[in-house]
DNA sequence: CTGTAGTGGAACACAGGTGTTCCATCGCGG
DNA sequence: CCGCGATGGAACACCTGTGTTCCACTACAG
């Protein structure tokens, strides 16, 4: 058994989901203000993670896993190379602030690494295979473009709070399948 | 005669610039640090910028000028809007690092307003009404995306120190453009 | 040579975040 | 009731960055 106390999952993850949404607001806000969000007291955060770097360790590590739970949900085996691109696009866009923090935080190399069997890159590989990816685009620059419009969508709700969420996701898988798209396509 | 010294000048000059390229890495980067980077003293520092807070204005009021430069080169006025659009996107990824910090501190209103006569978001509508632009598109997300594909291009670039700045030029324009121009184009 | 502008370094007090310790409180099962 | 697990708060020392003051050094013009 690996389960403690119950309770005290509860009270960890309830830091770490805090830790997630300040942490991408400012990557250097402090601990007190972590605590204040999960409605914890700061020696109760120090108890479940002695020093800022075990906390971050966490966040890093429960952010890999909704990474991996959604390129599972993704199905990225499936369809073409552009088709498995975009549902990753839908899948990831539900991420929310974990966004931010994902894409202004590329020192971590936990990210990228745990997409699963599929690498990112080779399903854009099979995109330029199957034609459905305009082969000229770099496979890293396609994953680079996939993150940088995932956050600005995540900006554009932000910015736009009477935009629906459906309606920013169809404006990111538009100019997201247009840009990855070749310029002769139909 | 607003010169004080001409070596005064230079001086100042050297710690924005060292401000706008070490906090483009790092928002929060100490002031010993940017001192450093400039190769001057910290007490020199302090003498031409009493706070924290006078530096990041000075380095906010340096990134407007140049992104008001830019915006002039690039003519806006001139041809469709998508063409206006392809050509500030070309001015603007010579911005350098700078990129990073007008991308990430969206908080500082002097960015967008000092576009000179047509703001962007005119350059937009030109696009929609003259057919370059697809209207499906707001204006407000066609700019999002010029500016999380600029900081793309730019984080592509200092993670493939082989690709040439005109390749990933190349690659920025051609998704650009087609994340732009609607899915019926030629 | 002398005064001055520009600079650098040492030292200081201060503020804020961090990590730790100790003690008090609350809820609950034995 | 008692003990225990979980928590919160106060207090502390520590470190880093900040803003300031003071003094020494260099280059250069008069």
């Amino acid at each position: 058994m690996r389960v403690t106390s119950g309770i005290k999952n509860r009270t960890r993850q309830a830091i770490v989901d805090a830790a997630i949404n300040l942490l991408a607001g400012n990557p250097a806000c402090s601990l007190g203000d972590i605590a204040a969000a999960a409605e914890v007291g700061r020696t109760t955060l120090h108890r479940y993670f002695a020093e800022r770097a075990d906390l971050l360790a966490a966040v890093s590590v429960e952010g890999g896993e909704r990474l991996a739970r959604a390129a599972r949900l993704a199905e990225l085996d499936r369809g073409t190379g552009a088709e498995a691109l975009l549902r990753l696009c839908r899948e990831y866009f539900d991420l929310g602030a974990l966004l931010s923090l994902v894409f202004t935080e590329p020192g971590d190399e936990c990210w990228t690494a745990p997409d699963g069997a599929p690498p990112l890159a080779a399903v854009v590989k099979r995109g330029h295979a199957d034609g459905s990816i305009d082969p000229v685009l770099p496979a890293d620059w396609v994953i680079g473009l996939l993150w940088s419009q995932l956050y600005a969508a995540w900006e554009y709700l932000r910015d736009h709070p009477d935009a629906s969420r459906h309606h920013v996701l169809d404006l990111l898988i538009r100019t997201m399948g247009n840009a990855v798209r070749g310029p002769g396509a139909i």
